[in-house]
DNA sequence: TTGAAAGCGTTACCAG
DNA sequence: CTGGTAACGCTTTCAA
């Protein structure tokens, strides 16, 4: 049985309030009064309940944390990053996958909700923006994270994914590639649009046109989709050249369909992911790609929210981190076959 | 500000305990009553307080995941294993990366002891094993997944790493292979170290000695630390022509050494890894691993969790599950330079 | 300094 | 069926 604050009241031969005192290291309590109590709480091995505290208004120290799938390296650098930060503040993370799918962001935002969450952490997309409402009006602290919610009036930390696209593109453009196409995730995740949008605008600026038809977005099974989609532009009669894709997973499958059809990368095909996650350190070729500073945006995302929980200052700051490109070796200039 | 059992009652003006009973389907009531009840729930987007409800001797539904380290693609897999079962039965999450510090799990075990969780998995490794005692007493629920307590009396879900490890060298025993290594993690990873007993023995029992330094441990940084200890292994006069490594981290590790070494893989040297997490399937070559069926086991840790909970069975099961050796291209016979 | 007592939002038991 | 009312464990005035 789990000892109480009346167990160590009692056995202290004090009141509860001279407990709950020295727990929270507020009041006056005489030097002697504290050390007996402590010492009780100590032989007891009692643990102050956070539950109960949490009733009585005080927080409850957990924060939750929404992405797509826990299981995706990104997401999972995310979660840690998050996950630390909190931690040092003393804040415990429930994580969340979503995979993207509405009824399930509900699910769980309802469920944070009950548990009384001090604040979320959204990495996820939703087409149902209207989601967010409730929490907004019942004021629980929100911050996006790699994702966003125009028109919502939250907090959020992200890289500049027009900025990614761009320089994706400008790389591509850099080695000599015309003949482009791009592979992303739904099309309802915000950074993918972004993403494209960039990539596609700097094209344009090179006069360089990439038509509907060569953006290609796939499922939630990532590697897989990215592979299928991957072989399907390469068997086309324009091959593209290179391929921009919105992460490292998408990377992947294609660098998987380039194999399978026998094209040697980067000599037939440049692949750019998306990410940096360790994934694209471990290909061969290493993978090119935009990297994103996930420690910072968690480590920031974390903090932001905190602020907000702590000042009423529900202002939302958007904050936008710089993506860099790495270049690894799955891109080189395309060759004149 | 978030709606009360107290207004919805009032609204419907009715008790809390007739709101208390259509919110638990218990009790009787008037269809009519219900009906309204509800109605005023959903216009006042009511959600009724799990933290309340926990303090009345309820459970917080909430499960507490320690794990070494999300942001390794096996525990990521192990914890979205975890999340998905735990959810279908109504379970959060709470993820705790401890890198394996005492420190870290002491301090993650008196957290979610604090926040009342109704059930721990525990997946990381201790040196001080007492740690749990204060938990047994306390008669909280605990499964350890993927990692070994002996001694203490936990639900416990692993797959044979002895077996796996037997598994390692009998494929490399096949292939011809008699100077081997090993790189594992820090021995006080129970899973470690059966690998390591099981691969030993298999070799002993083709009469092949494996000398203690050709077993290196590494720090935390499971790619970085492999690939160093690699390199020195690599460097020796007497060169391995094969390496196990405990983890397809340090495998990834084990591969970049040898490619700094300008050593072709598997040609010049084999390299089996473990885990068979998505990091095998990427790299070039593509990992030799075993493979754990980690789905399977983050399912069968949540339910041995739980049914531990509901009955006041605490029998100590120890549920085996069998490895698999998943055979790719970074294994070879040894070539006879 | 110290302690008594009033909540916090729910559940559960017990009279109506 | 329905409503009153003790808990649950802790924090926080308010007196003493």
């Amino acid at each position: 049985m789990k000892a109480t604050i009346y167990d160590v009241a009692r056995e202290a031969g004090v009141s509860i309030a001279a407990v709950s005192q020295v727990i929270n290291g507020k009041g006056k309590i005489s030097e002697e009064r504290r050390a007996e109590i402590m010492r009780v709480m100590e032989r007891l091995n009692y643990q102050p309940s956070v539950i109960a505290a949490a009733l009585t208004g005080k927080k409850t120290y957990t924060l939750g944390l929404l992405v797509p799938d826990i299981s995706n390296p990104f997401f999972a650098e995310i979660a840690r990053a998050v996950e630390d930060q909190g931690h040092s503040l003393g804040y415990s993370l429930v994580i969340c996958s979503t995979d993207n799918k509405d009824e399930r962001v509900e699910r769980y935002l309802s469920l944070l909700q009950q548990k009384s969450v001090d604040g979320m952490i959204i990495g996820t997309g939703m087409d149902n923006k209207e989601m967010l409402k409730p929490l907004l009006e019942n004021s629980i602290p929100i911050a996006m994270i790699a994702r966003e919610m125009p028109g919502h009036d939250v907090q959020t930390v992200i890289t500049d994914d027009f900025a990614g696209g761009r320089l994706a593109a400008e790389h591509l453009l850099g080695l000599g590639h015309t003949r482009l196409a791009v592979l992303a995730e739904q099309l309802k995740v915000s950074s993918s649009r972004e993403r494209i949008r960039g990539f596609r605008q700097r094209l344009a600026e090179a006069g360089i046109d990439l038509p509907d038809d060569r953006v290609l977005a796939s499922g939630d099974a990532l590697v897989k989709d990215g592979k299928r989609k991957a072989t399907e532009l390469l068997q086309r009669a324009e091959r593209p050249t290179a391929i921009f894709c919105c992460n490292d997973l998408l990377a992947i499958g294609a660098l998987q369909a380039a194999k399978e059809l026998g094209l040697r990368v980067p000599e037939q095909l440049s692949i750019v992911g998306f990410d940096n996650t360790i994934l694209a350190t471990v290909t061969e070729p290493p993978l090119t790609t935009v990297s994103q500073p996930t420690e910072e945006m968690g480590k920031l995302a974390v903090d932001l929210l905190l602020s907000q929980l702590k000042k009423e200052e529900g202002g939302s700051r958007r904050t936008v981190l710089q993506p860099e490109l790495v270049t690894r070796r799955s891109t080189a200039a395309p060759s004149n076959e």
